[in-house]
RNA sequence: GCCGAAGUGGUGGAACUGGCAGACGCGCUGGACUCAAAAUCCAGUGGGGCUCAAACCCCGUGCGGGUUCGACUCCCGCCUUCGGCACCA
């Protein structure tokens, strides 16, 4: 027996599977498709970390499995290759991005071929391909044409000493990253996209597909749908009002004041009239300086200022009631304003507290001098004359009734999700094509101009003025407006990273179509993808914009499915061996490539399949690697003790029907761990009997290929069985051969385990009982006492009360 | 503060739908092989009690209660850790 040399046997059958084209879809669009996804991988200049191929191998053990069982499968990998990191590497030594990316993207591939994945190569795709881009710029055109995309004045980070903008991960503490400059918000007119539009739809559709659970929930939390009425407060005295959103109708009488935002317009209209301007610019002053996340995280003390000279009406009771503004409202939710009901909502209450307002009680159920009352199930509406008397839910509807009769307010809905800003002051994106003219506005580039080509730059950096540094390139701004044919300027702003992996499970289908997006028949075949497997950290950006693309997609008849995803886990982070998150500041990353180098790839893809839970993060481990190189070690070995014919005992017939069995179900449901844990069970049972028939081998290395595929098929070759394992079929089980003869029963004696006969599978309890009067040990506990009740389960326990 | 997930041996983790807790690895201990070591193979390994040994007994799935013949699993209350966050009115 050769030495088992993982080093000379991957890089063998990875050619072998190439050459062989082993791996590519077919276009066979009779046979029965099955389309895995992957995130595509940002390259970035660290190269892969062992983070990367843990969810690669899960999907790729998928893949491989549905092959053997005949599936017309799409496995297919790209680059999401736009992006912030690039470019300031770019910036920082002087490369064009396009090389630095170029470098990063053949880096990385070099390292996932090592892996043998069994990716289809021939429709790689990468996001910063004009061919692609042009399509994603054609995606954008459509979205402008449907009134989709629009300009709104949005603050943008921007350093007051480097004079960019900065996106939000570069802004540390309120200072910039690079140079330690105070950070502010600069208002910026940026392009939008109306992704609320979907709200509804991205909610309601969650019900057609297979999502893990929490992400369906994060999802619908996200887009926070609430129904309520939204109604004006009149400011006392003037032609004006303040309006408010509102869930809780049923509790205005209790409104005793308002809140206001900082950042709200009515603040600078009536500044002549405020008495405490001053108090009021500091406070604002004050809140600038936050971020949002900031302004959430102050939850321990409420801060706020009282505008002097301006009163509300409360609606129904006709009572002036004071205006504040504090940061706990936010401008972007809602109306920027809120009534205050202290003794029915928390933060509130807090407020009033703090700043001695009165509270009134309209719900009966607590003590609102205590805390706030805040349940909708339970309580009695009080001091609130229309309504007095009434559950909460019936006053909510009776009061909502009233307020729109009156034309006081109107029912409506309202959202967390904002739209999505497009717009980045950048170089390293796709250009946005449109160009502005004087006389006709935004006029979008005519489709058969696409791609708007990203034009060399000498100077990655923004513009002083915070302009993408495309603004400096006159030659390329000033062009003609396609409508009028009169002067007019190119949109300088490009896209976000975002666009590009919002639809790249589209283009895979048909990579190298320079007439569409792909063609209609592929996207038919194909769509929608079976399995979408990817992190936690993308749900609520990555995965819900690209849901609104393919139904913006869908509306327009480029797809036909109004989801992209029928399926979709995740996977858990793999940590450092200390426990913490990976990093290089940590110094405790590891390097697939040594991995690879040291105990071959189907001990790196075993190991990071048996780790642990797939869902969880783990700790990574040396020993643990190195257990599962032993694991493949003694598989190697098997080659020693094969015989020819078919199992050769009918327990050992039993277990492999239930190892396929297992192992099958297992890679379809993310429990790879279990599955590997069988086939170790089950080589052992082969070494325990020191030999293994032909018949059991070609089972057992069809099972194990998907998770180690090299030594599979080299001992598959090596053992002279017939063919190559790549074209096999997968074992299936039969529901007769799994079911044991005899059976261990546990018998319980009140509850505890107290000993176990074995008896036939089938036995019933008579048998049983007869069985169990046998045993002195277990006769021992009923002896001389009375039995009350005799539970018994066929197959699984039999449990005696006695007393 | 809110939302979500999770707490099981020295360790990573198993455990069907409420039915023998600790599968499979790692580590550790002992043995075989070796001049020796590594590698490999064999045996043992939750804690405690009683044993030459076995049988057997008690305790044990974050904590406190509860439901049940029976709870890692279900219910109520708490604690801790991790992840997400936009004080959402």
């Amino acid at each position: 027996m050769r030495e088992y040399n993982p080093r000379v046997i991957e890089k063998k059958w990875q050619e072998i599977w190439e050459e062989k084209r082993v791996f590519e879809a077919s276009n066979d669009m009779a046979k029965e498709k099955f389309y895995a996804l992957i995130e595509f991988p940002y390259p970035s200049g660290q190269g892969l970390h062992v983070g990367h191929p843990r969810p690669y191998t899960a999907m790729d053990i998928v893949a491989r499995k549905r092959r053997l069982q005949g599936y017309n499968v799409l496995f297919p990998i790209g680059w999401d290759a736009f992006g912030l990191p690039t470019e300031n590497y770019a910036i920082k030594n002087k490369i064009h991005p396009r090389k630095v990316t170029e470098q990063n993207i053949s880096r990385f591939k070099e390292q996932l071929k090592s892996i043998g994945f069994s990716f289809d190569w021939s429709r790689e795709v990468d996001t910063t391909d004009p061919k692609y881009y042009k399509w994603t710029q054609w995606i954008f055109l459509k979205l402008f044409e449907k009134g989709l995309a629009y300009k709104k004045e949005m603050p943008i980070n921007f350093c007051t000493s480097c004079k960019v903008g900065l996106a939000n991960e570069e802004v540390v503490a309120g200072k910039c990253e690079r140079c330690g400059s105070d950070v502010i918000k600069k208002v910026k007119n940026q392009w939008m996209l109306k992704i609320t539009e979907y709200a509804d739809r991205l909610i309601e559709d969650l019900e057609t597909v297979d999502y893990v659970e929490k992400i369906k929930a994060q999802q619908i939390n996200w887009i926070g749908r609430s129904t309520g009425v939204e109604l004006d407060f009149r400011i006392s005295g003037k032609d004006d009002a303040l309006k408010v959103f509102t869930t809780r109708p049923d509790t205005i009488y209790g409104a005793t004041y308002m809140v206001i935002a900082p950042e709200h317009p009515l603040i600078d209209k009536y500044n002549d009239i405020i008495e405490n301007m001053d108090e009021i610019s500091k406070y604002r002053e004050y809140v600038s300086k936050k971020s949002d996340i900031e302004r959430t995280e102050l939850t321990k003390e409420k801060t706020g200022v009282e505008i002097n000279g301006l009163k509300a009406v409360n609606p129904v009771t006709n009572k002036e009631i004071p205006i504040w503004i504090s940061d706990y409202v936010m401008m972007s939710y809602g109306t920027g304003a809120i009534m205050a009901v202290p003794a029915h909502d928390s933060r509130d209450w807090e407020f009033a507290k703090k700043f001695n307002l009165p509270i009134i009680e309209v719900i009966k159920g607590g003590n609102v001098e205590e805390e706030a009352y805040t349940d909708t199930e339970q309580g009695i509406v009080v001091n609130s004359e229309l309504i007095n008397g009434l559950e909460v839910k019936e006053a909510i509807e009776k009061m909502s009734d009233w307020l729109e009769e009156k034309g006081l307010g109107k029912r409506t809905v309202n959202y967390k999700l904002r739209d999505w800003v497009f717009s980045r002051q950048r170089y390293w994106g796709e250009p946005i094509p449109l160009v502005h003219c004087d006389k006709c506005g935004w006029v979008p580039v005519p489709e058969n101009e696409l791609p708007v080509m990203l034009p060399d730059v000498e100077n990655y950096e923004p513009t002083e003025t915070g302009e993408s540094p495309l603004a400096n390139i006159k030659e390329w701004v000033e062009t003609t407006c396609p409508k009028c044919g009169g002067k007019a300027d190119r949109e300088t702003d490009t896209m976000p990273q975002w666009a590009g992996s919002s639809w790249y499970f589209l283009r895979y289908v048909d990579p190298h179509n320079d007439k569409e997006l792909a063609s209609k028949e592929a996207l038919d075949y194909w769509l929608p993808i079976d399995w979408y497997n990817g992190g936690m950290e993308h749900t609520t950006l990555h995965l819900l914009y690209s849901r609104f693309w393919h139904k913006f997609l869908y509306d327009i008849g480029v797809v036909n499915t109004p989801e992209p995803y029928k399926k979709r886990t995740s996977h858990g982070m793999i940590l450092g061996e200390n426990n913490e998150k990976m990093s290089k500041s940590r110094g405790n990353v590891v390097n697939p490539d040594d991995i690879v180098k040291e105990f071959g790839a189907d001990t790196l893809r075993t190991y990071e399949m048996f780790i642990g839970d797939f869902e969880k993060s783990v700790p990574w481990s040396e020993n643990g690697v190195k257990g599962c190189r032993r694991f493949l070690e003694r598989v190697w070995r098997l080659q020693d003790i094969v015989v020819s014919g078919d199992s050769y005992t009918k327990e050992l017939e039993t277990n492999i029907h239930k190892t396929i069995k297992k192992v099958s179900e297992d890679y379809e449901t993310l429990k790879f761990n279990t599955a590997i844990a069988a086939l170790m069970s089950l080589l052992n049972d082969f070494n325990s009997h020191g030999k293994i028939t032909t018949t059991d081998l070609k089972t057992f290395l069809i099972l194990l290929n998907p998770v180690a595929p090299h030594i599979t098929e080299e001992l598959w070759q090596v053992c002279g069985l017939e063919g190559m394992l790549h074209d096999q079929n997968w074992p299936v089980y039969d529901e007769e051969k799994i079911k044991d003869d005899q059976i261990e029963m546990p018998i319980q004696i009140n509850g505890k385990v107290r000993g176990t006969v074995v008896v036939p599978a089938d036995s019933s309890q008579d048998m049983i009982k007869e069985k169990i009067e046998e045993n002195e040990n277990l006769m021992k506990y009923i002896e001389g006492k009375k039995i009350v009740k005799e539970i018994f389960v066929k197959g699984k326990i039999y449990n005696i009360v006695v007393k």
